[in-house]
DNA sequence: GCAAAAGTGTTCGTTCTACACCCATGG
DNA sequence: CCATGGGTGTAGAACGAACACTTTTGC
């Protein structure tokens, strides 16, 4: 910290402001979906701002907290955002206005956000989406088909989907996108899906196995035709 | 972003303090160093804030220029720290009197600091350190002998080292450590000194070379007993 | 018993590991 | 010619890729 930044500029509106994007993944019908929130203005991800009394990571679990009702799930930092143009006065207006409240040029909301991006794998069968205080809907879109957005925010989406195919490869953390039971074959295909590629079932399942985190349930399950498959899940 | 979090909150006293360190490391002697600076108050990481006409990270780069005078080399993200307790209020107020200036309790700069932390890879040799304005001293310290630092500065220091281990193994950066021409010999005994383990000679050399990354240089270098090793330069 | 789905095996090739060996130079 | 340091080669283990095969179930 150099001290004549500050000593030179005696008040706080030297510095951009800190924002949270939180893209939340859920996975459902073979496609990996994203919760968006609706405003006047158009699609965005949910976010918000970091509270003086919460540390940065309490503030993304709070954030998950708010719009899914969940309080655990797999989170992980995905980049900071802060190139010198990323101010969003033409929405902070628009939306204002549309409230019927006031908005003035000079609203610090108007400067620069740096924000943090986060992605959390959540069940989205455990999920009842809750919009905001100033959101029209929210709801859940394939990560293929994903609508006009605010700004840069589709392309945090998409860097999520990016950090994400390179995570599973080392972590071993998409079955939060699963139930809690789930089958090899759910896994395969879900991996499948992530990547967008086709990979070895034999392969699949013996790395998946001989990684030592998933025990096997004496559980069989039966529904269709074809050999019951077991169930795993995480130790 | 959620409207209500600042509709409710009409300035931006709401927001973090957002500042940046740098971890600037350098090698020399056969050990890791990294660049800090001296205030009446302890070491601490070069740092700072980010303006409102740069991007985050042409602000990591200027940091770097100011402390080094080097316009490039090789910058990695690190992490964001941000706890809820990660004030300075004690070394400001300490720091400031010192030099008789004033310091007050509500000052925005005694608010907790979220920071966003980098690391540099330089060769120490292109380096001549210049300390600001009000700093007393600035020096290389080797990694394994840090001094006493300000709140988690030596924990990002540390976490640069950590995150530097496992950059090596799959980027091709560590060149950016020694001088342009280089030997594998020196590479070698860089990579153990990273990695603070031992590592085969013929397979290190193998895996540097089939990157495909280096060009050999028909040069070699004449001094001490011994084959002379051929010059390597990073494509 | 046949198709479909799940699970396991087999073969081959590549890469990793741990050395051994060869080359170049100064004293 | 030998000690020192640099560079390459080789045998075995471990891992990954591609595909074949066996097991279990519903119809």
């Amino acid at each position: 910290m150099d001290v004549s930044d500050f000593l030179h500029n005696g008040d706080k509106s030297y510095l951009p402001n800190l924002s949270l994007d939180h893209v939340i993944l859920g996975y459902e019908e073979g496609q990996l979906k994203c919760l968006l929130l609706q405003t006047n203005e158009g699609w965005n991800l949910p976010g918000g701002l970091i509270k003086r009394t919460e540390s940065v990571e309490e503030a993304v679990d709070r954030v998950l907290q708010e719009r899914t009702g969940l309080t655990h799930g797999h989170r992980e930092f995905l980049s900071v955002f802060g190139k010198q143009d990323r101010s969003f006065a033409q929405q902070w207006k628009q939306m204002l206005e549309s409230y019927k409240l006031e908005w003035k040029p000079e609203f610090w909301i108007n400067d620069r956000f740096v924000t943090l991006g986060y992605y959390s794998l959540v069940n989205i069968r455990d999920v009842e989406p809750v919009k905001g205080e100033y959101n029209q809907d929210i709801a859940w879109f394939s990560l293929q088909d994903l609508p006009e957005m605010w700004m840069d925010h589709k392309d945090i989406a998409l860097f999520a989907h990016e950090k994400l195919k390179r995570d599973i490869k080392e972590q071993m953390a998409s079955h939060y996108l699963l139930n809690s039971e789930f089958t090899m074959p759910e896994l395969h295909q879900l991996h499948q899906t992530i990547l967008e590629q086709e990979l070895d079932r034999s392969r699949f399942q013996k790395k998946m196995l001989s990684s030592g985190k998933f025990e096997r349930l004496p559980q069989k399950r039966t529904d269709k035709p074809g050999r019951a498959p077991f169930q795993y899940r995480a130790k």
